[in-house]
Parts: C-alpha cells; structure tokens; sequence
RNA sequence: CGGGUUGUGGCUCAGUUUGGUAGAGCGCUGCGUUCGGGACGCAGAGGCCGCAGGUUCAAAUCCUGUCAACCCGACCA
C-alpha cells in the first residue's frame, strides 16, 4: 500500500528496538499493566480475555481426551517440596517461602507453590491403591509463583497463570503415550489455533525439567529470530513415585510403583502470539482468539441511515456467535482504525454513506490491510472466510520467516559465524555429550532448543568436538 | 545478583549542572463544527516532582538510603 509507512507513531517500529517495540505494545493495547510489586502484573480485561480464550480452547481439548480439573492448595511444606532430590534442587533457589501466619512464626515454612508435582504425588500416594484406582488424568488451571531475577510482561512474570496436567498411569508405555500425547494436543493448538507454527522435539539432558526423564517440548520461533518454548511435556518414569511412595496392586497381585507425566502451559504464549504475529502498528491477532474478532466501525454516523445498518451488521454478526464490537463514540474514523488496528482486531467492516449508496460493505483484513466489498447479504459468510484466510495468512507468515531465519552449520566455528551476523535456528549435529552442548553456551551463547523429532543429516560427525553424532539439534537463543 | 539508563498532572518529556512562585505538548471534561486513515475552535479540570531520611532561611534541584521500570550480563528445567 501506499501508505505503508507507519500509521501508528505511539509504538517503536520492531527495526528500531525489538524489545521497546514489545513492551510498547503490550502496553498501548491494554493487555498488561505493572503492580507494585517487581513482576506480578496486571491482566486488564483485554489481556485476560486472551487468556480465557486460550484457556477456553484447551480446557475443551483436554475434556475431550480424558482429563478432569482438580484445584490443589497454594502452599507446599518444606518437607514435601524435598522429597524428590532433583525436583527440589531445581526448584528451590526460586521459590518464595511463608513464614509467618498472622504474627506467629510457623514451626515449618511453606512455600508457594512453583509447580505441584509433590502436591499432586502426596494426593496420588493417598487414593491410589490399586490398578483399578488408574490411570488418573488430572488438570489444573491455577497461578504459580517463581522469584525471578528478571521479568519481562508475558514473558517472564514472577506469578504467572497457567494449567499443568498431572497423570499417573499403571504402565510405562502408557505414561509415554500420555506424554507424546499431550505434546500434540499443544502442537495442534499452537498451529492451528494460533496460527504459530512449531518445532517438536525432545529437551536435552541439560534443559530438562527437574526430576523428569525426559521432557519435550514445542519450540516457536518470533519475529525477530529468538526462539520460544511454548508449552512442555514431561515422562517422569517411576521416580516420583518412588520419592513419594506411590504404591498400587496390580493385576498379577505384586505392589508396583505407577508412572507419571506432567504438561504445562502459560500465559507466555500470549508472548508468544504478540511476538510471532505482531508488526509496526501494533498487535495482530490470530482470529480464533481473538477477544473481539470483528470491530464495525460507522463512518459519517449522524448522516442518515449509517448508523442503523452498522447496527445492523453488528447485530447480525453477534447473533451467529461472532465476537464482535461496534465503535459508535465520536472518535473520527481515521482514530478508530488506527485504535483497532493496533489492538489487533482480526476483522474491521467501514460502513458509511458511500456504502450505503452501494448496498455494501468494506471489510479489511487486519493482517494485510486488503479490503473487500461485501453485500449485506453476505456478510456473514465473508467474515467467517476473512477470518481463516487471515489464520493462513499469518502461519504462512511466520512459518516463512522461520524456513528465511534457519540455519545450517557443520563445525561450530560456522555456528559462530552465523550467530554473529544473523538471528534464528541453527541445526547442527551433536554427539550426545552436555561437556558440548556446555561449551556452545560458553563460547557463542547459544542454548540447545531441542532435538527435533524429524531429523535431517547435516554431517555425520559433532559439530563442537568431531566424534561420530548421534542427533541434529536446533540451536538458538531463547526468551 | 552485578553494570548502565530513568522516575516531574493519565502519557511523552522540559526544568536539576548554578537551590528561590511547578511548565509544555498530547490525553481528559463541557459546548459547537466535523467525520472514508489518529479532525478543529472555544472554555475548563488535573501535580505532597517514586518513597523515606538529611543539609538549608528555602529542595523537583544538593547528600544518603530505598523502591520500581527499561537495557546489557550472570542466573533461570
């Protein structure tokens, strides 16, 4: 277009400062706003809405597979949050303690919950008694705290909202079922919800959660090149169980330890989200999320008739289930374009006395501000394809700017090379050996982001130390 | 947790060097004119200068402490 040079001036263009660009928008788009205290922020209504319908979404696919929502208690003792070795090591230097309730001092502190796994095991250990009494496939929807050192909105907050499923199965196999499982529901969810696509692929040893076997996750990659974990699954094996006691009968009638998975989600996807679709003028968001997914906005209200048919339209939309919002306050046309441009909305219907003359509409794509002519008759029709060409248009956008911003390196040296001039994805072999993957972070401070599950050849020796390598992996830097 | 930058009406900032009546633009409220990419006029409201101490006849300004935000690093499954 024309006019493609910046229509909103209140946000710092992306090529200007990333990181202001990001904090500008969250905040000009109303979704956050900062507490008194460091990293506990405010989810305003619109930011919130995001969440639930996130949240909406989810919960609806976890439903569907099996799980129930259970609510388990804010605080952990000490004691308990110990009973697992790695758990608590991982955890501990984060967490936030309890020590006094009303003016009295508690003969043994508790801490805030930073994860409920020992919750969940102490639960289990109690109402599981035999093979009967599984699988258990439990969900919760809650808050967690984590004492950051820094915090960023979305990204990385200090109490942030969340769910975190919590299973316990009678055998290994399907317990691993579970885990792989839910790491495509969330694939699923991210690519086609979302419009983000995603990596899947298995944490290294390093990055793995603490005290799990095995964790996988989805990687996203954002606008500009860093990468985003954007939801986790965890094989815990039998060591939980062991470390808590978690004892059933099972059908040959010997005493056997159960297996577990846990799988989380946060409200950083809306990072997420911001990041990988966000442009100059502000938020973009992917239509099926969307708090509002269509803004009528009635241009030349007082002339007669306008401001009927807007209603109209609008009343129309919202009667088969469209979130919609009409803008009829005395901001100019011009300001209210640019307003619901930069909060996001999917789906902008101009209606005004030109219009009227025509019998029609304008409909403009948030995405790539492309406009088309819509009849009243069939307005309804032409949202609901505006909305998933808008879905394709902005996977096709993302998935096109990670394939632009991945990299291939057969030596660590090239490694270097291409993180010095370039931002993305770099796969690259590697042997299996944390001392490696330690010395990537070390020399060039790139993080293994996982090893994905569709491998490809690059070479057939390690890229840091040379012996024979056992997987590629993807590389980056991560938020 | 280290290094840096910054806190002044809702927002962006000037004023701090050299202590002396708290400012501008935007936004907000009311009325009128406007309305197809952030309209215009007129009239108004709104600030213990982040917080706590200290120096001084007098502090937004100087000193000490503290809190918060942002950036870089370390750390963070």
């Amino acid at each position: 277009m024309e006019k493609d040079k910046k229509l909103v001036s209140e946000i710092t263009s992306m090529e200007t400062d990333f990181a202001k660009w990001y904090t500008d928008v969250v905040i000009k788009a109303e979704l956050i706003d900062y507490s008194s205290v460091r990293g506990c922020l405010i989810l305003r209504p619109y930011g919130f809405a995001l969440w639930e319908n996130i949240r909406e979404v989810l919960d609806k696919k976890f439903k569907e597979t099996g799980h129930e929502n259970v609510c388990m208690p804010l605080f952990i003792p000490e004691s308990l949050l110990e009973k697992e070795k790695d758990h608590v090591e991982g955890f501990a230097p984060e967490v936030a303690w309890v020590t006094h309730g009303g003016s009295e001092k508690l003969t043994e502190r508790l801490c805030v919950r930073p994860t409920s796994e020992t919750l969940f095991c102490e639960h289990y250990a109690n109402i599981i008694h035999s093979w009967r009494d599984l699988p258990k496939l439990y969900n919760q929807w809650v808050s967690v705290v984590r004492w950051e050192k820094t915090t960023r909105p979305f990204l990385r907050h200090r109490e942030f909202l969340w769910q975190e499923g919590h299973t316990i199965h009678a055998t290994s196999d399907e317990a691993m079922e579970e885990t792989l499982k839910m790491l495509d529901v969330y694939a699923d969810f991210c690519e086609n919800v979302l419009a983000m696509p995603v990596v899947k692929g298995q944490k290294t040893e390093n990055e793995k959660f603490a005290g799990a076997v095995s964790t996988y996750a989805i990687e996203a990659m954002m606008h500009d090149g860093k990468a985003l974990q954007s939801g986790t699954s965890h094989y815990f094996g039998d060591g939980f169980a062991k470390a808590f006691g978690i004892e059933f009968t099972d059908k040959d009638n010997k005493l056997k330890n159960p297996y577990q998975t846990s799988w989380g989600m946060s409200t950083r996807i809306i990072g997420g989200i911001i990041m990988t679709h966000g442009d100059d003028s502000g938020l973009v968001l992917p239509p099926y999320i969307a708090p509002a997914q269509v803004v009528v906005v009635p241009v030349a209200m007082h002339k007669p008739g306008v401001r009927e048919k807007a209603e109209e339209l609008y009343n129309t939309l919202k009667d088969a289930g469209i979130r919609v919002k009409i803008d009829t306050s005395d901001n100019s046309p011009g300001w209210k374009f640019a307003e619901y441009e930069m909060k996001g909305v999917p789906v902008r219907i101009e209606i005004g006395p030109k219009d009227l003359e025509q019998g029609s509409c304008v409909l403009v794509l948030r995405v790539n501000r492309e406009k088309r002519f819509v009849p009243y008759g069939a307005i309804l029709d032409e949202v609901n394809k505006a909305m998933a060409d808008s879905h394709k248009l902005l996977f096709d956008k993302a998935l096109l700017n990670r394939k632009a911003r991945t990299f291939t390196a057969k030596t660590v040296d090239e490694m270097a090379e291409i993180i010095n001039n370039k931002s993305g994805f770099i796969k690259a072999m590697w042997c299996g050996e944390s001392a490696c993957e330690l010395e990537v972070k070390e020399k060039i401070s790139l993080t293994s982001r996982c090893i994905p599950f569709e491998q490809e050849k690059i070479s057939d020796t390690c890229a840091i130390c040379g012996k024979p390598a056992k997987h590629m992996v993807y590389w980056g830097i991560a938020y």
